[in-house]
DNA sequence: TATAATTGTTTGCGTAATGCGTATGAAAGT
DNA sequence: ACTTTCATACGCATTACGCAAACAATTATA
């Protein structure tokens, strides 16, 4: 499941030690991971996502797009700034969005059935 | 951690047993995951994430730390990626975006005048 | 070549956490 | 009032995590 750690740890040219050293944990937990003979807690497994700067879909093998994404309920959460036109977007707009095309998704999902 | 469980499962008007059951899990567990009393194990998570048909980093609620400003005209012409749901947003979508929150600024500019 | 240093692999063990059944409480339906 | 559904909390057996340490394998330095 964890196979692709391997080439992100080489693709780095990292050592074992080093990676573990990175993440603070034991070199023969993380050398645990990579071998597949533990798995990492969520906690761990979010840090790894972190050091990487991929994503844990990827990790995990479930998706093949490393790029991390800027996810807009979490916009709509905090304070991430996103602007339209140089123009600040407010949250009502954002929230209007979201609420605009999450119906428009549904509507597609129920056409498709 | 796992504080947008609830939201995704009630968003589908399931209870507890019920998504428990989908999952095949105990009730109990998969309440334990939601409270945040327990972390489900990899396995779980993925098929947690299957369930719900979103990913692994929204149900983990993993934010990029980017705390950059994002304007939505460069996200679209550039690979600047946005999710919504944990789902990436088309072009087509955010392209609809733009051109809604575009109409509505100017109906509301209109109408100050 | 010999030897040290670095890297990768495996094991044993103490501790902590999981997952289940079950019990309890709360809310809703008949 | 009574039953049914729903949500939450607890006890306990089992699993498996994380570490240190030992071991093997590769590379570096003299």
């Amino acid at each position: 499941m964890l196979q692709r750690l391997a080439n992100l740890r080489k693709s780095r040219n990292w050592s074992l030690q080093e990676t573990a050293d990175r993440l603070g944990i034991a070199k023969s937990t993380y050398a645990g991971y990579e071998s597949g003979y533990r798995q990492p807690s969520l906690q761990a497994l979010l840090q790894i996502a972190n050091l990487f700067e991929t994503t844990v879909d990827y990790i995990l093998n479930r998706t093949n797009d490393k790029q991390e994404k800027l996810e807009l309920v979490e916009c709509l959460e905090s304070e991430i700034a996103l602007s339209l036109d140089g123009i600040p977007l407010t949250k009502e707009e954002l929230y209007d969005f979201i609420a605009f095309t999450r119906l428009k998704r549904r509507i597609k999902n129920n056409d498709e059935e």
